[in-house]
DNA sequence: ATTTATACTGTATATATATTCAGTAAAATT
DNA sequence: AATTTTACTGAATATATATACAGTATAAAT
């Protein structure tokens, strides 16, 4: 992704802070009070400049349409801990979330969006067992060996992906 | 917290359903057309409704200043677990839910209905586990080598679908 | 019995807002 | 050396949008 000038950052920063205080997007003019500028193209420019570089995308026409790109979007600082299934302790099952982890970034490689706890011993052979945490990573491209969240008929488990033509199998 | 009537539910519900859609809230006419309204003052009422109660703050004279309460905005709904039974399909009838657990909708990348305790190993080789939790949702459609709930002779169970022609193998 | 809330259609309008055009000027890139 | 990008001011404008006003009708609350 291409890097920002300093004034981009800044519009940048300013468009977070504004959803975050506010709920929505900030007007051309709501950035304009905000960073001190005296004419709302000085701002358009910079929201074209942000799109081109894929920072945000922006609804033409549309008041407020502005939308943080995937990577834009702030990183939560903890990163949630789930459990997959909920066999046995009925204390444990009755919070999905079993706690926050602080999130360093520096500790691991990639990143991810939570971490899932495994239940069962499903996915044994590889190496993953009951009780494991497993790193979660959202995404819409899957190669053929890679462990996934399958979900088949909206069931949510562990599994290998193997795609050979049409059939999936797992 | 004042209790919502089943049209101000949805009017609510559209309105997470737009930010998440799309990053911003909705306009009235935005509202009107997810909904089917025709008059852009049937979505102003329901917003000043919603506002009255609690469930939203809206920034007056601000486009698309519409932003979820705290409370709105957290609010986690809760999903049934259903225990899988021999004999009869699950239903989601008072008598079978064996607890509700809270659900994170940003969690999931598909929503469903309800959860299904697993009971036998028919499908061990699947990685699915005696006691685990399958997402089910109810659905039309069936896809080659989906696992579904299936019932045969009214005993359910899960099964891979498979159908060649006419026939259906399981 | 009267008031208030719900649930809309339909019209109208002030203004909030995006967006274009015309400039100026410095810095970075080719 | 020429072009593009950055970084603005300032003015103008079409339209997107909130919002008020005038109705109709039913249900719920007081």
């Amino acid at each position: 992704m291409k890097e920002l000038t300093i004034q981009q950052k800044k519009v940048l920063q300013c468009i977070k802070f504004y959803i975050k205080k506010t709920g929505f997007p900030p007007t051309r003019a709501d950035i304009c009070r905000e960073l001190g500028f005296k004419s709302p193209n000085a701002a358009e420019s910079h929201l074209r400049a942000l799109e081109k570089k894929g920072y945000i995308t922006i609804e033409n026409g549309a008041s407020r349409g502005i939308n943080l790109t995937e990577n834009t979007a702030e990183k939560s600082q903890t990163i949630p801990v789930i459990g997959l299934v909920a066999a046995g302790s009925p204390t444990l099952a009755d919070e999905n979330i079993e706690k926050h982890i602080p999130y360093q970034e520096s500790l691991f490689l990639s990143d991810f969006d939570y971490f899932l706890r495994v239940k069962g011993l499903s996915m044994k052979d590889a190496g993953i067992m009951e009780d494991d945490l497993v790193a979660i990573k959202k995404t819409s491209e899957v190669r053929n060996g890679d462990i996934v969240v399958a979900r088949i008929d909206d069931e949510v488990t562990l599994k290998y992906f193997q795609s050979s033509g049409n059939q999936i199998k797992l």
